[in-house]
Formats: C-alpha cells, structure tokens, sequence
DNA sequence: CAGTTATTCAATAATTATATAGAATACTTG
DNA sequence: CAAGTATTCTATATAATTATTGAATAACTG
C-alpha cells in the first residue's frame, strides 16, 4: 500500500517536472526564441551563444516535460512550443516583471516613451499611427499583430522612405528582453520621424487579447 | 559598457529567479497549501511532514522571489500568497496536468464520477445539486466556491444528517492532489448518497471564472 | 557505401540545491 | 530580565544541475 506523504510526493514531483522547464535562464531563452518562429538546434545554439550539446541538453529538458515538439526534416530537427506553453510563459513573465523591481529597472533604462496595449489598439483602430514591427521577415510571417507592418531593422535605413512622415510610428520587436526595438527607435528618431515603442511582443499582445495572424 | 549577452543573461536570469520558485515538490506544495489559507512556518513544516529550517528555507526562496508575503503576530509568521501567485500557480498546473499523462493517470485512479466546472455551474445555477466543501472551517471561512456548503471531513460522518438525501451530491476539496474528496465520498456513498466529485479546488475555480467568496 | 552534417549521448568537472542538526535571534510573558 | 516559543542562520553532507569536450548516431548526398 502506497503512503499518502509518497502520493503527495510523487503528484508535486510530477508537477515539478514542469515547473523545472522555467527555472533556467537559457532554457527561458529558448523559450521566448521560439515564441518567434521554429528553430533548429543549431540555429538556437548560434541565438543563445553556446554550445550545441548543451542547448541540445536543455531542449531534451523541454521535451520531456513536453512543452515544446519537434519535427524532423531531414538531418536537422526543428523545435517548436507546444500548444498551451506560450501562454504560461507569458503569465509567468508577467508575474516575474510585476513583481521584481530589479527587472523593471533593467526595462526603464531609456528615455524612449512606451505605449500599452490598449494605446496600441485605440491606435491601430483610427488609424492614427503606424505599428512598426522590426522582427526578420520569418518571424513576422510566422505570426504577428493584426495591423501590424514589417520592416526588418537590417533594411530599416535604407527603407525608412516607404514610411509615412505624417503619422507617429510605434516601433514593435521580440518582446521586452529583446534589444532590436531600441536600435530601431534611434535611428527612426535622427531621421526625423516621432517614435514611441511598444516593449511586449506577440505572447503577451495574445495573452491582453490582442489577434495575431500568419502561419501559427 | 555591459554587453548584449550579458544584459540578456541577467534579464533572463532575473526572470529565473521567479521560475525557480515552482522548479520544487515542495515549494508547490507550500503554495498549494497557502491557496487554502495563511499559515505559520510551524504549520507548514508539519504539513509537508519536513523539519521547520528546510521549510523555512523554501519560504525565504519564495520570499525573495516576491510570491508570497509575510505578516508578523507576535513570534509567529505568517505566510500567505502574494498578489498574482494564484493564477500562475494554477495556469502552471493546468498546463502539467494537460501535459503529463502521468499526473492523469494518477489522477484516474479511481472509481468515482468526476465532474467539470461548466457542470458544477450549471447545477448551481438550476440547485438541481449540492456543493459540498469538505475542507476545514477556517480553510472555508478564508475562500470558497459561492454556493457551496461547508462540513469538514472530520464532521461528515455525524452530520451527514443535514444533507439532503433527495439530491446528489458533490464534493470539493483542497484541489486536485489533494485526498479528503475521496474519502468523503465513499464515507457518503456507504450511506446511501449519490455523490460525484468536482476535483479543481478554489485556484481553479477562480481561473475557470468561478466567484469565490471569504476573507480573501 | 564513404563522406558530410545535425543532433544526441557519455564522461567529467564545477556549481548550485537541498535537508538536517544545532546555534543564534526575535519576540512574548511572567 | 529570565524563560519559553517561533523562526532564521550556519555549517555540513549529499544530491542534482549545468557546461564542456569528444564520441556515437542518424539521415542525407554524391
């Protein structure tokens, strides 16, 4: 006959199998690349500056507590989030950003202005402003903001023409770890334009409620 | 000038910190106890059948984290659950026990009828049933489901008498991993009751938009 | 089927987590 | 202020996690 205190156990340890999956920086990495699209091992080992074997190491983590899937095409291995990962991360971050003061620190470390959500969407309603996201063209394609338009930082200078001089832009990117959103409003702001930056990226826009298009 | 990968080292080490906090079966199991209630560290040590300093460390964890807080009465402390642990804490859970046919399979071990929350409402709504809550007292008195009724598990064998015998009944615990349900239902099966089981305790209840009412 | 590429496995070393016992602290009460 | 109770701190031993290197595996390519 099993004991309750090893029932209990054993419920709390299985739970803490999941639980375990987000309380490595890398592994929380990871996660938050792939909330942009896919990758290969290699290609997410390259993105967290380490080595393969051990990215591969915490992917088998996340594969075991079964918060991402793999797909194998060819010799290369494709990971991405299972479904209902997306949005624990991003009410975990929530928490986390709330809560730790020392993050949200790290955050206002820019004069840049930033716009919530419901500023976003009263915008993007009237049409009174342009939602810029700066991510590659993949990641946009893969999912993205309704309303959202895309030009890659890399291509930004050369085609910041096709941008309106007339409406305020709000710049978007990975999310608010994600450093690209900063370089894009610097350069959109000595070329004369009016930048304000949304800081969060498509998991928290859907977990507010925004709609997202593209392939997933 | 502090790098990027060490700036994102440290914003992705800060966010670790919170994850940490549910990477423990018995730091869980903390949290899950405090969704009943607040309790002192005496309490908690005995709860989770652990000597007091090792449960007092796991509180400072989650005290530096920011997921619980602390009042002091006398020399007793008291812990209880910080604003927004609740909702990570069971969206986490939801998504472990969605994830890890091992946590259902130890769920499903047994014979009785489990229902879900739109069913648990819908009688509510019609009082085609009873919600009976078999926790303690003051577990009650701190939160519970609106419309339930409360008889501790350790008063249910001599006052079942105030249950009706004309409509079935159903019983609510401390949550899923929690064993009082269970033995309550059969105590009330062996008497003749028809009796089923909602297996969520509070936590989910209030996630799935069910109103709570109590001290907290 | 030998060579190439992508990923995983195995062994190791360094670090971090965990549990415990016993000492130290903090508050209350007589 | 001495005694008692609740909690935290310290030191220690054990276990688990993490990163790395190099070997092994698996699938494709000519």
């Amino acid at each position: 006959m099993i004991g309750k205190r090893q029932r209990k156990d054993d419920r709390y340890g299985g739970f803490s199998t999941v639980g375990k999956v987000f309380s490595n920086a890398k592994r929380l990495e990871i996660l938050d690349v792939l909330i942009q699209r896919p990758h290969s091992v290699d290609e997410l080992a390259r993105n967290l500056e380490q080595s393969t074997a051990s990215t591969s190491q915490h992917l088998q983590v996340l594969k075991r507590a079964k918060v991402v899937v793999t797909k194998r095409t060819g010799t290369t291995i494709i990971y991405s989030l299972a479904e209902g990962t997306l949005e624990v991360f991003v009410a975990l971050r929530t928490l986390a950003e709330n809560i730790s003061s020392d993050l949200q620190l790290l955050q206002q470390q820019s004069d840049i202005p930033t716009v919530t959500f419901d500023y976003v969407q009263h915008i993007l309603k009237h049409s009174s402003a342009i939602l810029l996201d700066v991510r590659t063209e993949t990641e946009f394609a893969h999912r993205h903001m309704n309303g959202a338009i895309n030009i890659p930082l890399s291509d930004l200078l050369e085609r910041s023409i096709e941008l309106s001089t007339s409406k305020p832009i709000i710049i978007t990117c990975r999310g608010p770890y994600c450093l690209s959103s900063n370089e894009a409003v610097h350069l959109l702001k000595n070329k004369g334009f009016q930048v304000s930056r949304y800081d969060d990226g498509v998991g928290e826009w859907l977990v507010q409620g925004g709609g997202l298009c593209g392939l997933l």
